[in-house]
DNA sequence: AATTATTGTTTATATTCTAAACTTATTTTA
DNA sequence: TAAAATAAGTTTAGAATATAAACAATAATT
């Protein structure tokens, strides 16, 4: 049987997020807005989604006097992260 | 920005169907309700679905007095799926 | 003859996603 | 300086998906 994907990850959005996040010290709200093309609804959800599961930590401060959401992935979801690409192989053809 | 991924194939079951279809000549309904692990109510709405989008090809007939269900990849779908694991690797860590 | 098995489909519910509206504070402009 | 526009999110409501449970039609078994 083919192994199962991992749902916290198997969402576009939520893919985009930690995609970006792994290969990065951290990113700004509006910086993943940006990225993933997103509306800042949906944005928000899967940053609390993520936040929620423990693949991701969230810092909410103020610059400039203006709100400022800084992401950064957990050891938790970069393995996560891992294990979902090598799952998500067994789906390719082979040779891919 | 990041390349949209394919909703229709961005599913886990109907990328297991695909990822399945896309190495055999054909395959019956039993034999991916056993491949995936899903239900038959799920796994009959995701092959309508895939049949819906031109990605695979249903041919229903019977067996012993039994139906049976026979799907089989289109060249669209094929394309679909090639399309979508290049996509998706663009969404993996360099060197992945 | 009644019960169970086979192969699905339909319906209903739960989950997820997306878009639109809203909030709070800050600039800018008239 | 009051009104309008911008910034950065959040909340809410609607649409799309997925799952599970119930149903249907025929066939085989007890």
């Amino acid at each position: 049987m083919l192994p199962a994907l991992d749902p916290v990850l198997h969402s576009p959005l939520r893919l985009a997020i930690i995609s970006l996040l792994f290969t990065v010290e951290s990113a700004e709200f509006n910086y993943l807005l940006e990225k993933t093309g997103a509306t800042r609804g949906n944005l928000s959800i899967q940053i609390g989604n993520l936040q929620e599961a423990g693949y991701i930590f969230v810092k909410k401060s103020f610059r400039n006097k203006y709100p400022l959401t800084t992401c950064r992935i957990s050891p938790k979801g970069a393995d996560a992260f891992r294990k979902y690409i090598e799952t998500l192989k067994t789906y390719f053809p082979p040779g891919t």
